[in-house]
DNA sequence: GCGACAG
DNA sequence: ATCTTGTCGC
């Protein structure tokens, strides 16, 4: 099971935004975006091939359903596309989405999920920005660094930065630089994460958007998007995201319909 | 004042 | 995120 490592860190809903900004400049300090992993990521797929003798690393999948003042967190934790576990946790939320600091109103339900966990991931996807964020401590990064974990953040549009290139109609495969600009504390140019075109219609009109995916914490940028990219089969979202998704969606409808 | 931004 | 019918394309 993962342990907070940084209570000093945990978000709290009560801070004021001043406080809430303050406290990311100091988790992006503590925050790596270099590889520390225990699986070598090259081996990495949702599938049962993977490294020889030690076997695929443990990926957990977290993912929220709303109803009404109260979040649903789930996480799903597999191991070469077989789940190991799925827990849930439902909290109530305290403060609105305000862009730039998610992770003060959907990190204290994720922490509450957390808690469930009976086994230790070796890395975990965050539906959200990592390092592709203002003061590069977004969603995946806030929770990486809380629990010392290695993270990544799987976004579904941008939040900030600047890709090197269009993003429009990038054929399947395609990933695309995110470079910070000037709304981004790193140095100009600095590639925080990429836009990555897990799935793409073959031919016909309509045409699939890229997952933005960043470094949430223990992970580098090119690491994160080829991750995400080994772990998705099929589908727009990575696998492990998809069960998350799927079992918030269960767990939310176990309260209301 | 305008612009604008994860879930 | 959530609220929702229809509609296009494989």
């Amino acid at each position: 099971m993962l342990s907070v490592q940084r209570p000093d860190l945990l978000p709290d809903p009560a801070l004021s935004r001043e406080e809430m900004e303050a406290l990311q400049r100091e988790i992006a300090a503590e925050a790596s975006f270099e590889n520390d992993l225990s699986f070598d990521p090259a081996a990495v797929t949702d599938g049962p091939l993977s490294t020889p003798g030690e076997g695929p690393p443990l990926v957990a999948g977290v993912d929220q359903a709303f109803l009404d003042d109260r979040a649903i967190s789930a996480i799903v934790v597999s191991r070469g596309g077989e789940i190991v576990e799925r827990v849930y946790a439902v909290s109530e939320l305290s403060i609105p989405y305000i862009p730039g600091l998610l992770s003060f109103r959907e990190g204290g339900p994720i922490v509450d999920a957390v808690a469930e966990l009976t086994v230790e991931p070796d890395l975990v996807l965050f539906d959200g920005s990592g390092r592709i964020h203002f003061r590069e401590a977004g969603l995946a990064t806030h929770m990486g660094v809380v629990f010392d974990v290695p993270s990544v953040g799987v976004a579904k549009s941008l939040l900030c930065g600047t890709p090197t290139d269009t993003t429009d109609n990038l054929p399947e495969g395609a990933r695309v630089p995110i470079e910070a600009d000037a709304d981004v504390t790193a140095a100009a140019g600095t590639v925080i994460g990429h836009a990555v075109q897990t799935r793409q219609y073959d031919s016909g009109n309509r045409s699939i958007n890229p997952l933005i995916v960043s470094p949430g914490h223990r992970v580098d940028a090119d690491t994160a998007a080829a991750l995400v990219a080994a772990l998705t089969d099929g589908y727009k979202l990575p696998e492990p995201t998809r069960r998350a998704d799927a079992y918030a969606e269960e767990a939310k409808s176990l309260f209301d319909g």
